[in-house]
DNA sequence: GTGAAAGCGCTAACAC
DNA sequence: GTGTTAGCGCTTTCAC
């Protein structure tokens, strides 16, 4: 192994001249400069991590809690998770990867070892047990997700409650009076889980304001499901107009279906999703969509934790305004027959 | 932050003798580690992480290296990620996530700073860039996937080869004749995906072997792309009865559109799928498969890379034989009509 | 069965 | 603009 020592007996400086030549940190001559980099490239020269941290007090990794469920849609947070790593390593930062089901021990586990300098943390139910912790820490926290009090904490998520909002605005504009709500998974409610709370509290809101009914069923994202929903839906509200999807997996098995029952989307009823913009795209109708900024969620998260560690301190918590894009699967409500 | 001198002084030991009482290096008595016991908790001590990797040279810590890619289903690659952590987590090893588009730079970077002490590389190509790097390195490697030439490497993956041959066999046995095989997306063959070309490989070797058609369409995991693809397949090979889908996202509207043109299945035409159990058995018909068994293989490739770090050195490459479970999806052959 | 002490490789005062 | 040096918190000889 190349250490600090080498590469300074190489170019004829002392340690610390190398270590502020890598850091930047004090004002080198040229010469030298050329000289220390010169063997650093030679020599192939890494910093230990473990030294650097030790004497640092800075690890350079973030430590990112992905949950292990399987009920909440695994492409957005796989793409959130690429996207924080991605956005780490352009501030020089590593990602130390924790499943959900660790819990609040692994908190502690890594605000204890400092082996991490930051946490993110992902799927955050509104009174989720990790907060009084990540709220103590002296480490910077942020969460991808808004619970029930962020008061103390950085949070970055879509507006779930505008998004709702949103798509009632879009259904009720095109004269849809009775609307379905295809939520997530029930076990996404029973968890509290603050997007979909908060998605139905938009929709409910709205629906008021709109004068609209909206019929909320949780929805597995499994075909059956998807089909047994959509039986209970249509056999309470028949008149039923539009729909809303919330749970990505069950955008195409719901579009097969009402195709099977010989209901045309649009024509016959509308389809709005709330989901990234790609899975709208790829459905065999190209979905009217809210869409759900993963990657950009991720690189924000990333951003307010580096401002932290750099001694910006971050301003509360930033909800992304949601944005529809109207495609295919929304039209006007169809002539009350 | 409470050091090891801190919990020495509580306990009224020397620093050394609480590292071995953590480590159970040296046999203690009964009195003094209890002692020690109770200071580390009462204190709440953790080991520093920086400083155990300098003083130890073990950070405790395997790299993982996942794919940025879209063109390979997801889920899978979550799944696998997520149980690598839990395996790792159970061996006192945190994961650190690498990005696959940092390629063989990171690999450079991982294994000259020390900041993991093995690395686990997934989505490998038959000819990747990345292998001597991981040949040549003093640190373990082990890969989810088989390349070209394994010499020198510890892989673990599913014998994709088999597992095409077990799908062609099964429809054969049912008396198929005219098989179509929907691969994944073009970007996956033209990469030389390992699993993709195996399967390819393994499909028409049991092909010529039965006396049966075989026709490979790639195919993306969209809507549009399947109902392409299968109107070529329909007007190549009027006479299909059975479909092999190595696309997970593919299954889905496979099925939808069969449906559409009044192909029933099993009756009409069969469909095996490669994929994880999950999937064949939430599609709208469910499916005859060879599971691609993401935990299992997760768990072995943390397995193999423990062992080597125990000196255990790992006995070459681990290719998991397939399992085909028969599910509603296929059936015999109809009668030639 | 336990302690003392010498590093591990790096950073950051403190000197000049 | 550069060098010297004292740690960072831990592991592990060596000594008793």
């Amino acid at each position: 192994m190349v250490t600090l020592a080498d590469v300074a007996r190489d170019a004829g400086v002392s340690a610390s001249t190398v270590s502020y030549v890598l850091s930047g940190k004090r004002t080198i001559s040229a010469a030298t400069r050329a000289r220390v980099e010169r063997s650093v490239e030679r020599l192939g020269y890494r910093p230990h991590a473990g030294a650097r941290a030790l004497a640092g007090s800075r690890s350079w990794i973030i430590a990112l809690m992905v949950p292990l469920r399987t009920d909440i849609h695994v492409p957005v947070m796989l793409e959130i998770a690429m996207a924080v790593t991605t956005a780490a390593r352009a501030h020089g930062y590593d990602v130390l990867l924790l499943t959900g089901d660790e819990g609040a021990e692994a908190v502690r586990r890594v605000q204890g070892s400092s082996v991490a300098d930051a946490m993110i943390v992902m799927d955050v139910e509104l009174d989720d047990e990790r907060l009084p912790l990540l709220r103590a820490a002296e480490s910077p926290a942020v969460l991808i997700g808004l619970p029930a009090d962020p008061t103390g904490l950085v949070c970055v998520d879509l507006d779930f409650e505008a998004a709702g909002a949103l798509c009632v605005g879009h259904l009720a504009g095109l004269g849809h009076r009775d609307i379905a709500f295809v939520g997530g998974a029930p076990g996404v409610y029973e968890r509290h889980t603050g997007f979909a709370e908060r998605t139905l509290a938009g929709v409910r809101a709205a629906a008021r304001e709109h004068g609209v009914r909206v019929l909320h069923r949780p929805c597995e994202g499994n075909y059956a499901s998807v089909a047994a929903t959509l039986d209970r839906i249509l056999e309470e509200r028949p008149g039923t107009t539009a729909y809303i999807v919330q749970n990505e997996a069950a955008a195409d098995p719901l579009l097969a279906l009402l195709r099977q029952r010989r209901l045309a989307v649009p024509e016959d009823v509308s389809v709005v999703a709330v989901c990234p913009d790609d899975v709208a795209e790829r459905a065999s109708v190209p979905l009217t969509s809210v869409a759900v900024p993963a990657r950009d969620m991720g690189r924000r998260a990333v951003e307010a934790v580096v401002a932290a560690l750099d001694g910006r301190p971050a301003a509360g918590s930033v909800l992304l305004p949601p944005s529809l894009t109207v495609r295919a699967g929304s039209g006007p409500a169809p002539a009350a027959g």
